[in-house]
RNA sequence: GCUCACGUAGCUCAGUCGGUAGAGCACCUCCUUGGUAAGGAGGAGGUCACUGGUUCGAUUCCAGUCGUGAGCACCA
């Protein structure tokens, strides 16, 4: 006897164990035909799966949040099968769900191209018309081992020798396909409808780039054909904010082949950062921080006292003058840590925080740049404070609320926080590691945030909390950073008098904002697709006459906003209204101010949003009364 | 850095199965002074990324270099 304990609360009970299919068609034919998989006890099978024991079950149709993945799991098979139907030659090696759909690396004697994928898409139509059953079958390790190294597959037979020997591993068959998997599956690949394969792309062996490179296949799959029209039509949509588009198109920067990873920042978007800049400066005047600057160029031995030169010696760029070595200098801390070595420091003067808008230059690998997101020269919000053991913990909540404000400020609300815990190789003993990574959860904990956490990413001198956001198509960002650092001091000789009246070293907390003044500006754009708030716009209103009449009145008119503070642009040219209006509108100005005859005789302006809003004839005073409370930076 | 793709006017793109190129928008000139998303006419503008090779001839084919894009690796 055998009950099963539906998710209404409801029970069958059979004779024997039941398969999940079987449960689903006592219940229901139509229940039975959607039936992809099964949860026993909240584990995922298939609904070939039987059920030994009393268990809860439930059935998964396409209304249940786990039929994607299944789905997705299952088209990754599909696309297995098809590029081993047309190349044969071609190794399996791995096939993961990931976020809106699925990839499958593949071992072959070369790439995949494009043109390759548009027959291999065929061909998966082709096996999921056939509607072949996909069965599941139990081989004990070694045998499986030897099952795929029969069939060629070295790479297989190399995952399964890595999973403990006593373990029975699951195989997964359709038609002449048989792949080593976990399952759970749909019942016969004619569940498969819904799918598109994007990209190839090469990939590392085990994500390791001292191994060969393998070919590998991105594709979505969906419920059905909505969904996958929907999720495109989404990928072009975001594919309209992208900031390198947005960037050219309201003329922000520009980048060019002389200078690969380094931005041209034009006017406008001069503007943006102008304001962004000037906001931070006054969260670091509000939280207790002293402005600094310091050399761009600095001695290749204070780079070998802080381990840069031996950890990224590579990604320097570095120069020489009469017979000394230099580098351009890729953080801002030794530099802070040289200030505070200046003078004699009392435990009576911690924390000391010094902020610095910090140009940093690193050779940053040619496949890794990416727009502003990426780039070899930037700037950063940063940030040092010299402390004491005591005092790590206020100052890492004191800077996490900080940094919530401010994101907040921008519009972020959904950010990312985690912990990156100790890397290989790394300075500094692991007790010091111990109680820096406890300092920074401790920290957090006190602000009542949830985190997740990174190990092995921490820096080489300390963990460190991230702020991540996410811009346009969901690729996942850093901007903020708070690190503790109990090494960097003692090597660069920092220290202070203590209470005792002997030496001691400070702790460093290396913290900043933003991040990359480029990459927050990068998302800023793409948050706003380019319509940014008054507040952040580069111009925040035009003045348009509709015939010269008014000319005087416009020019005057944008020297009393431009002289109030406000960033207005006069168009005198000697076009139509609408070619005007449609200009503007398109290059996202938040206010069009229109002036005729009516307008300049009575002193006002007519108002137009960039939205097509119109706000009617307003007084100039109001107007700028309006500017004025919306383009405040607090 | 690795794999694949791409690089034509300021921008977005077309094109040349090898005989040195074209559109729209933008720009300039003229006409037009028009009330809320493109008024009209004319004009100018390109060593087809760069360097080599094949060829009578290369923007087109081949190779290399540089850059860009998508992934991978990297990200102090």
């Amino acid at each position: 006897m055998t009950i099963i304990t539906l998710p209404d609360g409801s029970q069958r009970q059979f004779d024997h164990a039941p398969t999940v299919a079987e449960v689903a068609a006592s219940i229901g034919a139509g229940l039975a035909k959607a039936a992809l998989a099964g949860k026993v006890d909240e584990r995922l099978v298939d609904t070939s799966h039987v059920i030994e024991h009393d268990a809860k079950l439930a059935i998964i149709t396409e209304k249940s949040p786990e039929a994607l993945e299944v789905i997705r799991h299952s088209t990754a098979h599909l696309l297995a099968q098809a590029v081993q139907r047309l190349f044969p030659k071609a190794q399996v090696t791995i096939g993961p769900v990931i976020e809106n759909g699925f990839y499958y690396d593949f071992a072959f004697e070369r790439q995949f191209t494009p043109d390759d994928l548009v027959l291999i898409e065929a061909e998966m139509k082709k096996i999921a018309a056939q509607a072949l059953p996909v069965s599941r079958s139990l081989m004990p390790r070694d045998e499986a081992v030897g099952f795929f190294r029969g069939k060629g597959e070295e790479y297989k037979a190399q995952i399964i020798e890595s999973i403990p020997a006593d373990e029975a591993l699951s195989l997964y068959a359709q038609g002449e396909f048989t792949d080593l998997c976990r399952g759970p599956h749909v019942p016969d690949t004619g569940r498969l409808k819904s799918f598109k394969l994007m990209k190839v792309a090469g990939a590392y062996w085990r994500g390791d780039s001292n191994n060969q490179m393998l070919s590998r296949i991105y594709g979505t799959a969906w419920l059905n054909d909505k969904d996958l029209a929907a999720y495109l039509h989404q990928l072009e949509e975001a594919e309209k904010r992208d900031h390198r588009r947005i960037g050219k198109q309201l003329d922000l920067f520009h980048m060019q082949e002389e200078a690969p990873g380094l931005v041209f920042w034009h006017p406008k978007g001069w503007s943006i950062w102008q304001v962004v800049e000037q906001f931070m400066r006054q969260i670091y005047v509000d939280s207790g921080y002293q402005e600094v600057r310091c050399p761009q160029i600095l001695d290749k031995s204070l780079w070998e006292k802080t381990g840069h030169w031996q950890n990224y010696r590579e990604n320097m760029f570095v120069t020489a003058s009469e017979n000394r070595d230099y580098a351009l200098k890729p953080m801002n801390c030794p530099g802070h840590v040289l200030l505070f070595n200046h003078g004699l420091r009392s435990y009576r003067d911690l924390p000391i925080r010094y902020g610095e808008f910090g140009s940093c230059t690193r050779n940053e690998p040619s496949g890794a740049l990416h727009g502003l997101m990426r780039v070899r020269g930037f700037v950063q919000d940063d940030g040092h404070i010299f402390c004491t053991e005591d005092q790590i913990e206020s100052e890492v909540v004191a800077f996490h609320r900080q940094a919530m404000a401010v994101y907040a400020h921008f519009g972020f609300n959904d950010v990312g926080v985690k912990i990156a815990l100790r890397p290989e190789p790394r300075i500094g003993s692991d007790e010091v590691w111990d109680k820096a990574e406890a300092a920074l959860r401790q920290a957090l904990r006190a602000c009542g945030v949830d985190w997740t956490e990174l190990p092995g990413e921490g820096a080489f001198y300390g963990p460190k909390i991230e702020y991540h956001l996410k811009d346009s198509i969901g690729r996942a960002w850093q901007l903020g950073t708070m690190q503790v650092d109990f090494s960097m001091p003692g090597r660069l000789g920092a220290e202070y008098v203590g209470e005792d009246s002997a030496r001691h070293t400070p702790v460093m907390l290396h913290r900043a904002i933003v991040g990359s003044m480029e990459r927050f500006i990068g998302i800023l754009i793409e948050h706003h697709a380019g319509a940014f708030p008054p507040w952040l716009a580069p111009v925040q209103a035009v003045v348009m006459n509709i015939t010269d009449a008014q000319a005087g009145f416009v020019r005057s008119l944008t020297q009393t906003l431009v002289a109030q503070g406000f960033r207005v642009e006069a168009d005198l040219r000697n076009e139509k209204i609408g070619y005007k209006i449609r200009e503007h509108t398109l290059a996202k100005v938040p206010y069009l101010l229109v002036v005729g005859d009516r307008e300049r005789d009575a002193g006002a302006v007519a108002v137009r949003t960039r939205a097509g809003e119109d706000l009617g004839s307003m007084s100039v005073a109001s107007f700028v009364e309006r500017l004025k409370s919306e383009s405040g930076a607090g």
